[in-house]
DNA sequence: AAGCCGGGGTC
DNA sequence: GACCCAGGCTT
C-alpha cells in the first residue's frame, strides 16, 4: 500500500499538533477577541471577519463593542444604528444578520454550545459555527475557511482542482477533522488561521519560520505557490450611472427596500434607473465624478451626473431628501460615502476659488 | 452547484 | 489588475 501525503500526516498527527500548538503561543497576534474572550466578542469577531482582512476589521471590532457591548444592547438596537456602525465594511447583509442573530439568542432561555444549533442562527454557515463553538465551548469542530485550505493544499500537495473556494473547503473538511488537536480544538483552528494569514502566504510564504514544514508535500518539492488549485474568476465590466440631485440644501438619495438583495436599508446615490432618466440625454458637461471600483467578479465604472431638479422627474417612495447637515447620520456604502466627500469637497473649491480668484 | 454580495487590502 | 480575505445566502 503506497504512502499517500494524507496518511503520513496523521501518522505524525501529534507531533504536527503540538509543533502547531507550541508555535501559536509563542507568535499569535495580541488581537482583541483573544485577549478578553467572550461568547459575545467571539460571534462580532467572526461575522466581521467572513471574507474581510484583521487589519481591516480592528478599528470596527472596537467601536463595535464600545456601541453594543453584550447580546441584550445589540438586540435592543435599531437597525439604521447597526447599518450605521458597519458603514464602510462591505457585505451589509452580514450586519443585518448579526442583528437578527442576538434578538434570537436573547430570545432563547440558554445560550446554544452546539455547532448544529449555530448553524441555524442567520449569517452562521459551517465555517462560523465551527469557529464558534470551538472556540467559546472548546467543541471538536474544525474550521476550513481559505487559510486551512491554503494549508492543507500544500501540505498534502493536493492537485485537484476546485471551481471556488467554498467547494475547496467542502473537499478539504474531512482531512482538517482528523488533524484538529482534540485537547485544545479552539487554540488549534486559531492556530491554523493565523499561520495562513502570517506564514503560510499565498505567494512567498515563510515557509523557513512554519512549524508544519517538515511534513509538507509542497514545500518539499518546492511547489508551494502551486496549491490550492482553483479557478479564476472571470471579470465581468459593468457600468452605472448615477445623479446628484440638490434641492434647498439637501441631496437626494435612494434607499434600498428591506428586502433587496444589496445594501439593504442602506442610502446611495440614485441610479439613473431609479429616476426614470435617460443616458442618452446627458451632458458631459454634468459629469462630477467617475470611478472604478470592484466587487467580488465585477468592475464596476460608476459616473455621476449633476442632474438639475425638474417637472419630469419622477421621485418613488425609494427616494429620499437628505439635507447635508444630516448626512453623517444616515449609513451609506464606502464608497458612495467617498463620492459624496469628494464631490462636496470639489465644490467647495469651486467656490472658494469663485470668492478668490488665483492669480 | 453556481452566482451573488456591488468591500477592501496586497502584491 | 489579479487575487485573496477567519463565508453565507439565494436560486
Amino acid at each position: 500500500m503506497p504512502t499517500t501525503p494524507e496518511s503520513h500526516l496523521l501518522k505524525h498527527r501529534a507531533e504536527l499538533q503540538s509543533g502547531l500548538l507550541r508555535w501559536y503561543r509563542r507568535n499569535r497576534r495580541p488581537l482583541p477577541w483573544r485577549l478578553d474572550p467572550s461568547v459575545y466578542r467571539t460571534v462580532v469577531s467572526e461575522f466581521m471577519l467572513q471574507q474581510t482582512q484583521v487589519k481591516t476589521v480592528l478599528p470596527y471590532f472596537e467601536r463595535w463593542q464600545a456601541k453594543f457591548p453584550d447580546f441584550e444592547s445589540l438586540a435592543s438596537a435599531c437597525e439604521d444604528d447597526v447599518l450605521k456602525q458597519w458603514e464602510g465594511l462591505g457585505y451589509y447583509s452580514r450586519a443585518r444578520n448579526l442583528h437578527r442573530l442576538a434578538k434570537a439568542i436573547v430570545a432563547k432561555p440558554v445560550l446554544p454550545d452546539a455547532a448544529k444549533d449555530w448553524r441555524e442562527l442567520p449569517g452562521v454557515g459551517p465555517y462560523t459555527a465551527a469557529a464558534i463553538t470551538s472556540i467559546a465551548f472548546g467543541k471538536l469542530e474544525a474550521c476550513v475557511d481559505g487559510n486551512v485550505v491554503r494549508i492543507l493544499a500544500r501540505l498534502t500537495a493536493d492537485a485537484t482542482h476546485h471551481g471556488d473556494g467554498a467547494a475547496a473547503a467542502k473537499y478539504f473538511t474531512p482531512l482538517a477533522s482528523l488533524l484538529l488537536s482534540p485537547s485544545s480544538p479552539g487554540d488549534h483552528n486559531q492556530a491554523m488561521m493565523e499561520l495562513g494569514a502570517t506564514v503560510c502566504h499565498r505567494r512567498d510564504p515563510l515557509c523557513r519560520c512554519c512549524p508544519l514544514a517538515q511534513w509538507c508535500a509542497a514545500t518539499k518539492s518546492g511547489s508551494t505557490e502551486d496549491f490550492p488549485k482553483l479557478q479564476p474568476k472571470e471579470i465581468e465590466h459593468r457600468s452605472v450611472t448615477r445623479a446628484w440631485v440638490v434641492k434647498d440644501g439637501a441631496l437626494l438619495l435612494h434607499r434600498s427596500s428591506p428586502r433587496a438583495r444589496r445594501l439593504a436599508n442602506l442610502h446611495e446615490l440614485p441610479t439613473a434607473t431609479h429616476l426614470e432618466i435617460d443616458e442618452q440625454s446627458l451632458d458631459a458637461r454634468d459629469l462630477l465624478a467617475r470611478r472604478k471600483r470592484g466587487i467580488t467578479r465585477y468592475l464596476i465604472t460608476e459616473s455621476i451626473y449633476r442632474i438639475s431638479l425638474s417637472e419630469q422627474l419622477r421621485l418613488g417612495d425609494s427616494l429620499v431628501w437628505i439635507s447635508f447637515g444630516d448626512l453623517q447620520s444616515i449609513a451609506l456604502s464606502g464608497p458612495h460615502r467617498r463620492w459624496i466627500t469628494e464631490i462636496l469637497a470639489m465644490q467647495a473649491a469651486d467656490k472658494r476659488n469663485k470668492i478668490l480668484p488665483s492669480k
